[in-house]
DNA sequence: TAGATTGTTAATCGATTAACAATC
DNA sequence: TAGATTGTTAATCGATTAACAATC
């Protein structure tokens, strides 16, 4: 085992944002940036983006810059992008029929191969390509087809059955867009915890504020 | 307009990650909770819970805790949710559709009152009982029904043209589910940018690290 | 009263920014 | 070479944690 690198999830959360902007920079025909022009692109300061990718070694060169090219490269690399995970998705309702469909996340490695749910009436339907199985089936297909990664798109009181079942599988991620934070004895299973509610709350706050501001 | 309290955002991201967990322990029926209790619970330390909440004065009661319902409320108003706001969401697909079904949002004070999109074939239709409404009337439509919070379900390319036409209208907040971050020179009104992609990407750095660990 | 736990100040830790020598 | 911009160390800033007097 790899001795851990532990770089702050801080500067992790920043790595997809620098990407994102290289690609637009690199469609737009650019060759060249530098740390303050991706700055002023992304909104971080020029110094915080040569310290965060610092952390990964230098990519760039003095006098210079960075090629953008070159850089967005290393990125992918750095966010595994290089990587692909087969997944599926629980719960064929809106929210995970418009996963299903969404070209965005193949792009980023994860290939959903099926959708599942409870709803005998859907069961055997398809969104595009992806077939809705019967949930009863799932420990089964996860073992046969090796999928690695679980979308849970449920509702909150289905968290706890979902979580029975997939925990008895050798899964080894979880992106969860249920009202619920899940936190796992097991630590060798990595979770990306969504809560959109939570977001909605954030913009609640600051709106709030902003009323009172205005009285 | 009274001066700006300027609390962090790194603050306001916990606040419904109590609010919440505070509710599931209402539900359970307890009545008086410690901020050590509520550390275990959200994973938080005491000694972070109590400064948090010390910044907007202090809810709890030396040598008893917090009432819980107490502190709920509290948090309930801090974070806006005694105010209302009339909502639209702009892109009728599988996203939209279930970002209107969601009753949580509702709870959160963001009642909405219409979709729009661009697809003449699902004009006219509803989702539950919100109707889908034509793109091209929704400048009219903000205007005349106060709509003050606009959700964005679209794709990329089309989030230019939402702003173009938003941006006539007088709203106050934007929470952006496309995968563009939206910046704007008016800062009066208040965005949200949800970020899906960018935390699959995130997910996606951790799954990578593991697999290179566990070689 | 004794025990518990807050509110709040002080200490620590970590992340961001500034500075500048290295060098393209 | 002169100018530009990185890589990297040092300084600053802010957020988290620790400590404890106040007090229920």
């Amino acid at each position: 085992m790899k001795k851990k690198s532990k770089i702050s999830d801080a500067v992790i959360r920043r790595l997809p944002i620098y990407h994102r902007f290289l690609n637009d920079v690199i469609n737009k025909g650019i060759v060249r940036i530098s740390s303050s022009e991706l700055g002023d692109l992304t909104g971080f300061t020029a110094s915080q983006i040569r310290q965060d990718l610092h952390n990964f070694g230098g990519f760039g060169q003095q006098g210079y810059g960075y090629n953008a090219v070159e850089l967005r490269d290393k990125l992918s690399e750095i966010l595994g992008l290089n990587y692909t995970y087969d997944s599926v998705v629980i719960g064929a309702g809106h929210l995970g029929s418009a996963i299903a469909r969404y070209k965005g996340f193949r792009q980023s490695g994860f290939i959903i191969k099926a959708l599942f749910d409870v709803d005998k009436n859907i069961v055997g339907n398809k969104v595009d390509d992806v077939p809705i199985l019967d949930m009863a089936d799932i420990v089964s297909y996860i073992n046969e087809n090796n999928i690695s990664v679980v979308v849970i798109t449920t509702p909150k009181a289905a968290v706890d059955d979902v979580l029975n079942k997939i925990l008895q599988c050798k899964i080894k991620g979880i992106w969860n867009f249920a009202p619920v934070d899940i936190v796992l004895t097991d630590k060798s299973i990595l979770i990306e915890n969504v809560k959109l509610n939570d977001s909605l709350l954030k913009l609640s706050y600051y709106l709030k504020e902003k009323e009172e501001e205005d009285k």
